[in-house]
DNA sequence: ATCCTATCCTGTAGGC
DNA sequence: TGCCTACAGGATAGGA
């Protein structure tokens, strides 16, 4: 018996948009008084000009596609945000002390003049932070690539099959691709195909408009509940009050192998595609057919 | 062009 | 008890 490895949570369209709604409820109209950078730096970004770029700034309404948010300052330039694995938006009202001073991986720290803060914090520091002209955003590298983002332009069976027509990678791998579709991570990638009775293994460009018409819906319907329950937590993901997600309940296959199938009671499996985990039910799951073609990852 | 692997990073769990 | 190692996964660069 091997047990199980560990699991991190990463933060996927559902945690970022929870994020950024209740950014959306606090920042606007804040104009940053100071900004502060820890002397580390996040695996693709140097923090050092942060806060020449950032002071005297006003927040406008934060922005999302997939799993990037677009924080708009005023002066026409975004502070653009992927919080990788690990990273948290925290904030704080003047006077509340729920920001400790000496909690650790705190890489940025913006103080708004009347005593309110908001803070990054990145323990892997995956994440991503850069001010970015808004005129220039469409084409910066990280952004020009990303498909459409499900929660703006649900997807359709029609539009997934033209999207994976001709590749040979597993439907599991292909959800993941963000240049596909913009925010589903391997959470929830996993759970939509177990809710849409697909076999993650089967090729995406082999896939039936019968199971791509499966799929369609849960897409929208998975990332829609988990925004509703403010995303899923493991560990390491929070919402800005430092608060974890409620969706963890919700879920049918992640994280539970050996245990019996929610909708079934056969066992729940897990095996490596492409380097990442993939959760499923084989009896719920079956492939299309006998002979219908597999991806290796 | 498409696909695949290694890389980065840290905390945590498992083994001894 | 405590040390050591393996492992989780976002995006991305570079190789096949």
């Amino acid at each position: 018996m091997t047990a199980a490895p560990t699991l991190r949570a990463m933060p996927e369209l559902p945690e970022v948009e929870t994020v950024r709604r209740m950014l959306a409820a606090h920042v606007p109209g804040r104009r940053i008084a100071s900004a502060a950078v820890s002397r580390h730096r996040l695996r693709t970004t140097p923090l050092g000009t942060l806060p020449k770029q950032l002071e005297g700034r006003a927040f406008a309404e934060p922005r999302r596609t997939g799993k990037f948010l677009f924080l708009d300052l005023d002066g026409g330039v975004t502070l653009l945000s992927h919080l990788g694995m690990s990273g948290r938006w925290l904030f704080a009202h003047a006077g509340e002390a729920t920001l400790d001073p000496d909690m650790p991986h705190v890489h940025l720290k913006l103080d708004f003049g009347d005593g309110a803060r908001l803070w990054y914090q990145d323990i892997r520091r995956f994440g991503m932070l850069r001010v970015v002209p808004l005129d220039r955003l469409a084409n910066d590298p990280s952004v020009k690539l990303l498909g459409p983002d499900p929660l703006v332009e649900p997807p359709t069976a029609e539009s997934l099959r033209a999207s994976a027509k001709g590749s040979r990678v597993a439907v599991k791998t292909f959800l993941l691709d963000q240049r596909k579709l913009a925010g589903i991570g391997n959470i929830y990638a996993s759970e939509i195909l177990f809710r849409a009775a697909v076999d993650p293994r089967r090729a995406a460009g082999a896939l039936t408009l019968a199971e791509w018409t499966r799929v369609a819906p849960e897409i929208t319907t998975v990332l829609g509940d988990a925004v509703a329950r403010m995303g899923t937590t493991f560990s390491t993901y929070r919402t800005i009050w430092n608060e974890p997600g409620q969706y963890g309940d919700q879920l049918l296959v992640y994280d539970r192998p050996g245990e019996p199938c929610r909708r079934c009671g056969a066992e729940v499996k897990r095996f490596v595609q492409g380097g990442r985990a993939t959760f499923w039910c084989p009896s719920c799951q079956r492939g299309a057919g006998k002979g219908r073609k597999r991806a290796q990852s």
